[in-house]
RNA sequence: GGAGCGUUGGUCAAGGGGUUAAGACACCUCCCUUUCACGGAGGAAUCACGGGUUCGAUUCCCGUACGCUCUACCA
């Protein structure tokens, strides 16, 4: 068992933006996978057609194309295991469904959703406030256990909605080792009879989770905390489906909390707290609602990733700023903690700072550029940009800053005033600005000849301090 | 309500039976700077609570409190 390659997969459903800690997720999947020379699997969890939302899976593997995380196998890039769409995937579920039935590990219930909404209304009590499809409640519900084997086979001949449930034990205890928290143990009869298979044919999660982890060959199998209390379930389908000797080991990672009060954070608290919630812009296509994402608002996506891994994993050095394959070559799932962390937005500014200042200009001048065409300012000549942007980028957090930090040295003179900065001159400061724009060839950007005429003659008129070349600058800006 | 998970400064966190309990972000003070930043030097601030075990618990054990997650034909 730990010869086999290590395969880990990321399993989104396309419902809209990518959440931070969604990509979390799949960095932790990423590293841990790379970490072991093993693949990572994208696989897109599109079952419940309900909530389907177009456009939402391209915009996935955008974002994972951002981020620098790459799967090996996934819709887009193909691969052995293919298709890696479950709804593609749907004619393959049913068979095991059936399986499980046939074990009696599962069983079809008839119910209609105005039963099993009743059912809640009728058994709801002060002491159980959500009263579930369990073995306290099955045997008093429409379904393959109740009704006798002649009317489930009518009801299934005539084509009667059905769902198929799994048939949870009663008393049993079930425990697994989790990566990160150790041993966790359940009692079966506190998970209710989850559905695997829904009146139109597609799998559940629960179903379609086990099956193609198996199907995959995944070997390891990390999601958010959410799904621990499902957990019991996934178990056992795998025991009866598969064999617990087959079956991925299982992390459970920590949640990202809101940055204020508790909680999971939501998109609704970016918009709150004004910052960024998905990774990449995101516009709802029913509402037209566009949502911004932290690479619009200026982040770059080596600072993104160094922040999200530092959210619930550190390497004990205390060492913070880390390249992905820095990353790559220390994660271990070990290291990863068990609480969740608040979303800091000031911290994850600061790692953006760190990676301007740490990158050469030129793995973003290019986008600086488009956001200086943004505002009107056209860059003729690429090398002096660059030039420019490496004088002021200890002084940007994020990427629009170069815009009002250098926006003043291409500004034609006409849009700049020269008038009304120059009484607050002092000859000293006058003679620096001198000695800069000289020393870094910025004069002909201006296209100003009086000025430079002028700065020149003040210049001479001093004596220049080369050493303090910065001084104007600062002030200038 | 139930089950599960969690709890080191305001936040991220290292550590782990005996330490002055690292470091970072934020905050405050000072320096630098005729603005704002950047940078530099300092500062304040923490082991949720109660019992054990122990010569000694922040660290180990048990409770309690608090918080979170789940409790859908959503993932």
């Amino acid at each position: 068992m730990n010869d086999k390659k290590v395969r880990v997969r990321f399993a989104p459903s396309p419902t809209g933006g990518l959440h931070l800690g969604g990509v979390r997720t799949v960095l932790f999947n990423y590293l841990f996978a790379k970490h072991n020379g093993g693949d990572f699997v994208l696989r897109i969890e599109d079952t419940d057609q309900t909530r389907f939302v177009p456009g939402a899976e391209e915009y996935i593997f955008n974002c994972l194309q951002w981020c620098g995380l790459q799967p090996d196998e996934s819709a887009v890039h193909g691969g052995p295991y293919a298709p890696y769409r479950q709804s593609e995937r749907k004619p393959l579920y049913r068979q095991y469904a059936e399986l499980l039935v046939q074990q009696g590990h599962a069983y079809y219930a008839f119910d209609t959703p105005e039963e099993l909404d009743e059912m809640r209304v009728t058994f709801k009590t002060g002491e159980n406030p959500s009263p579930q499809y369990n073995h306290l409640l099955r045997m008093r519900m429409r379904n393959s256990l109740t009704l006798s084997e002649h009317e489930t086979e009518r009801l299934l001949k005539q084509d009667t909605p059905y769902v198929v449930r799994i048939k949870m034990p009663q008393g049993e205890e079930i425990r697994f080792t989790d990566m990160i928290r150790g041993e966790v143990v359940f009692n079966s009869s506190q998970t209710d009879d989850k559905v695997l298979l829904k009146a139109d044919g597609m799998p559940t999660y629960h179903l379609a989770v086990v099956v193609d982890d198996y199907l995959m060959k995944i070997t390891h199998a990390f999601r958010g905390e959410e799904w621990l209390p499902s957990a019991p379930a996934h178990i056992l389908l795998w025991k009866y489906l598969f064999g617990l000797e087959n079956m991925p080991q299982w992390a459970h990672l920590p949640l990202i909390l809101k940055p204020d009060g508790n909680g999971k954070l939501s998109k609704r608290d970016g918009d709150r707290l004004g910052f960024p919630v998905f990774a990449m812009d995101w516009t709802d296509p029913r509402t037209g609602e566009r949502t911004t994402g932290f690479k619009e608002r200026g982040f770059l996506p080596e600072a993104f990733i160094n922040m999200l891994a530092m959210l619930g994993w550190n390497d004990g050095t205390g060492q913070e700023v880390f390249t992905l394959n820095e990353l790559v070559e220390k994660f271990t799932m070990e290291r990863v903690h068990k609480g969740g962390a608040k979303f800091d937005y000031e911290k994850a500014k600061w790692f953006n700072h760190e990676w301007i200042k740490k990158l050469p200009v030129q793995h973003y001048a290019a986008q600086v550029k488009q956001l200086f065409a943004e505002s009107g300012i056209t860059i003729k000549d690429d090398t002096q940009f660059e030039k420019v942007l490496e004088l002021v980028k200890d002084r940007c957090t994020l990427l629009p800053d170069f815009v009002q930090q250098a926006g003043f040295f291409f500004k034609k003179p006409t849009d700049f005033d020269i008038n009304a900065i120059k009484p607050k001159w002092t000859a000293q400061k006058t003679i620096f600005f001198a000695e800069l724009i000289r020393a870094y060839e910025l004069m002909p950007l201006w296209q100003h000849n009086d000025l430079e005429k002028e700065l020149k003659e003040m210049a001479a008129a001093h004596q220049l301090k080369p050493g303090e070349l910065m001084l104007p600058l600062r002030i200038m800006l």
